[in-house]
DNA sequence: CACCGAGTGGGAAAAAGTGGTTGAAAGTGG
DNA sequence: CCACTTTCAACCACTTTTTCCCACTCGGTG
């Protein structure tokens, strides 16, 4: 399962190493993957069986459901099949590394089972926008967390 | 259980000793530990199973649930998982480091399941900017404590 | 006073990360 | 359809960081 967050940076070809911790268990699942996003703000990135069965999963939803459109819409808009290269670095396509500012630091975010690839700043930023408030601490602690 | 207060300080690689009293109770949980934070204040130190537990609960409550997607967001971003090297040391992750102020003097507080590490200034300070009342003692008092 | 365990610092080897070059392939124009 | 240009991916070489381990200090205890 993949959990934390490591820094790394993008280098002007649009590389970014995938940090050793991550890249020992994702080797396991194969050497192709499939780097897309949602919304445009942040690089996501699958193992090319996790995404399959997610595929698998909305074959099975009805093609007039919208939210199924949008995604697949959005998802291939962004997504490109990359591999690994020796080096462990994947590329982010173009379009995606632009919409998301993937330039210097970003943060390298596993998700249990994908990596979220995050510019530093607009994360971080994202992140203080949103603080936790009392609410959500007693919240958090009725569902005893 | 763990219980109580201990000075220890981080050296400049940001590695910091577990007390050996902690250390003891830790070995029998495993070698691997989940260190993080929700607010960016303090380092939480995990063993693994324990925080596997709460991710597990996390899991049954509602994606859209508020609360649990700031916690989740927060505690991914300070978050990585580390094991104690052979002196009994565990490394707290550079992001959450710097925004907690994690050099010098810390204090490393048994938190019954984790335990907490702050810098000593900053949580003698804010302690002090918090001081106990006489109203705090009453209401202690009437909960029998 | 000597020994033992806890804590600290630091050095060397190994691993991780970075940048650049080259060769192949794809794209473009004549 | 061929020749030339450009782009991209693979590979190589170097630098930096991290990890692992050794050795020392300090304080408490027999």
């Amino acid at each position: 399962m993949l959990r934390g967050n490591y820094l790394a940076t993008v280098d002007e070809k649009g590389r970014v190493k995938i940090p050793a911790d991550f890249l020992e268990q994702l080797r396991r699942s194969g050497k192709k993957f499939y780097v897309t996003s949602t919304q445009g703000d942040c690089a996501h990135i699958y193992p090319m069986k996790v995404w399959e069965e997610k595929e698998r999963k909305l074959a099975k939803v009805s093609s007039h459901n919208r939210a199924k459109q949008k995604f697949l819409a959005r998802t291939n808009y962004y997504g490109q099949v990359v591999e690994v290269d020796g080096q462990g670095r994947i590329l982010i396509p173009p379009v995606l590394r632009e919409s998301a500012e993937m330039k210097g630091e970003v943060d390298v975010q596993g998700k249990l089972t994908y990596l979220e690839v995050w510019n530093h700043a607009r994360f971080l930023d994202n992140m203080n926008r949103n603080p936790i408030t009392a609410e959500d601490e007693q919240a958090l602690e009725q569902l005893g967390i």
